[in-house]
DNA sequence: ACAAAACTACCTAACGTAAGGTAGGTATTG
DNA sequence: CAATACCTACCTTACGTTAGGTAGTTTTGT
């Protein structure tokens, strides 16, 4: 999903994110991104009219990537909803396998009152995505049996939602790598059917 | 605890942190501290010889507020487990009440890969601190009989502390407040005794 | 007791750097 | 030959920081 992008576009959206991830939107420059890319600084302008369009572009797309694989998760009949939620965590893990990097919209979420109107709309959308996909999960795993649990289903995907977006924020910052699996284990013991 | 502060080197740690909550470390500059302060821009680094050096004192002195606080709950005898617990819940809950800030060090986790190694390392004391204190306390109330659950305590406090600071970051973005209620409701009711 | 010295808390002015962005040119390619 | 994908050169603004100065207060020496 990453570093193989063919043209300029695409890297500079690659790169981005990456960066983004790493560091935030405000602490990375066009500088930046055009070194690793390989182009000169302006060169970006040609692509994106501006840096805020730039971000927009990076979330929408992340954003936008996530919600293909999550519906196409729901719209599978044969895919039930433990495998679902197992598939879930993968991202999260890769994230924290890396060691340095978070969610881009937690890191952007982090900045949030320092971002353009239309950033602030697009990470707004990711979590509100999330939280519905992960409740609407959580009640069909309930209802098929799969699930068992007290809690209501939307406090559940709460919980879920927050507790993995914090163990990625909180492990790389105590460089504890071990959070993250922990809060997985955690979460889904209370599952159990 | 906040705008009391009659020193202007108080002031200007009041304002920064307040600053860093609402918008991040890498996104708030002099200029801005110093209009809020009343003061004009170079007088700042009278006060603090650079911006490092302002940043690691603002985090050095909201871990040493928190580790002081703790520690007189843990010493004192008459205190309860649950209120304990309950009395931690409280700064994130004003926190959530204000609708446009965090806690500052999720703020600063947030840029984590931006920031100079001393506000890291600042971060991180402040992330172990508060899980050693909740496994502490969680054992605790699970010995006295006030609390009564099946996980390990040390995945409780890692649970309590991700789910805090993700439901705050993750509230802030949605606009919807009731987020950081629903999290701590959750998370107290596995204690049940 | 009191003047000299030193310190505190600000100020104005300006520096060098880096930021995002613009203008206009030059290859490359369908 | 026109569009695309870059480039160089440059602009404006803002950044953190430094230099040097000025009041007012505190400390010190005699």
């Amino acid at each position: 999903m990453e570093n193989t992008a063919v043209n300029t576009k695409d890297k500079i959206l690659d790169i981005s994110q990456d960066l983004i991830q790493k560091r935030g939107f405000n602490a990375i420059s066009f500088q930046d991104i055009a070194d690793l890319v390989g182009i000169k600084k302006p060169s970006i302008t040609h692509h994106f009219a501006s840096k805020e369009v730039l971000g927009i572009a990076v979330v929408q797309r992340y954003r936008e990537t996530f919600a293909t694989a999550l519906n196409r998760l729901t719209n599978d009949e044969s895919v039930s909803a433990r495998d679902a939620l197992n598939f879930y965590f993968t991202p999260y893990q890769d994230l924290g396998e890396t060691g340095d990097k978070i969610c881009l919209c937690a890191s952007l979420a982090g900045e949030f009152m320092a971002l353009p109107i239309d950033m602030q709309k697009e990470v707004a959308l990711f979590f509100n995505d999330h939280l519905a996909w992960l409740e609407e999960i959580l009640v069909k795993g309930q209802k098929l049996g799969e699930f068992n649990f007290t809690e209501k289903p939307k406090d559940l995907a709460h919980l879920f939602v927050d507790a993995l977006q914090g163990a990625l924020i909180v492990q790389r910052a105590t460089q504890n790598f071990s959070q993250l699996d922990r809060i997985i284990r955690t979460l889904t013991v209370k599952l159990k059917s």
